[in-house]
DNA sequence: CCGTATCCATTCCGATACTG
DNA sequence: CAGTATCGGAATGGATACGG
């Protein structure tokens, strides 16, 4: 009875994302797989996370199409996780939070890993998020609209 | 000693951002927030979530300083919750989460909530990732650029 | 090397009752 | 209305041990 509410047929589409990747951990896989990673063993070591919760939620995110299993790459017979288009559609999102996390999270000149472009090797731009006419796009120019609200839905 | 591992001192700025928003709720509050709700319980109604858990997400987000403590606008004694300059900057984030949403988690022609401009009453456009000469930027166009590991850091 | 299975401590979450 | 206090069940997370 105490279980974690389902967001899975939400009215909002923020409330079904996170119902998928909103916890410590997925984010942080999906981040390892746009860096390039795909065995079990490389999130393991990176993440520092028990095997069973890491089988736990690569499996899940498999289940979710967020993750594809495919064949191993090398000789090796075991199978390897790799971004689905659905999971690279969230690289905004994992851009995002880098972003936000150093402008906000690091005392001044204190170091961290970076993002940037493969041939010039220099810092991928912030996200400029515009409106139609090409203006930037700040909170208060925006408002959501919600469901008519039918019945009982979208409490 | 099964602790939840603090993300706190990560070299990787998104490990850094989940350390505060990588839970089930912070996000959605935040977008509540966004969405110009303020008090208890507007987002205790909104969220259907535990008082408990409610007042635990808006101390620890008021202390990570997303969130500000503001006297009422009203005339009642109580104090209003208010989006810092820290917290507008998970915009981004909240708009990629929501767009990833209406893109990948919903059926054809199934309803959902829409974030839309304000004037002109239509949908805010996708995010565009571009690379610094303006070309659009997929994730194989970049890679993270690690700290030089020092000693015994980011590990 | 890739997981699965088990055990245990901690945390999370929901429901409810309670204070001011 | 805005929280705090408490309880119990569920999920999380770490540490192994084990089998393919």
């Amino acid at each position: 009875m105490a279980q974690r509410k389902s967001l899975k047929n939400d009215a909002c589409p923020m409330a079904r994302s996170l119902d998928i990747v909103g916890d410590q951990w997925s984010l942080l896989i999906i981040r390892d797989a746009f860096d390039g990673m795909k065995r079990f063993g490389e999130f393991q070591q990176s993440l520092g996370v028990a095997k069973n919760i890491l089988a736990d939620r690569l499996k899940n995110l498999v289940h979710e199409g967020v993750l594809d299993l495919a064949p191993a790459s090398d000789g090796s017979l075991y199978q390897e996780y790799v971004l689905t288009a659905k999971g690279k559609g969230l690289f905004p999102v994992v851009v995002g939070l880098r972003h936000w996390g150093e402008a906000h999270l690091y005392a001044k000149g204190e170091p961290h890993s970076v993002l940037v472009e493969r041939e010039s090797g220099k810092p991928v731009p912030k996200i400029a998020l515009r409106m139609r006419d090409g203006q930037a796009l700040t909170p208060e120019d925006t408002f959501v609209k919600k469901l008519p609200a039918k019945k009982a839905a979208a409490h």
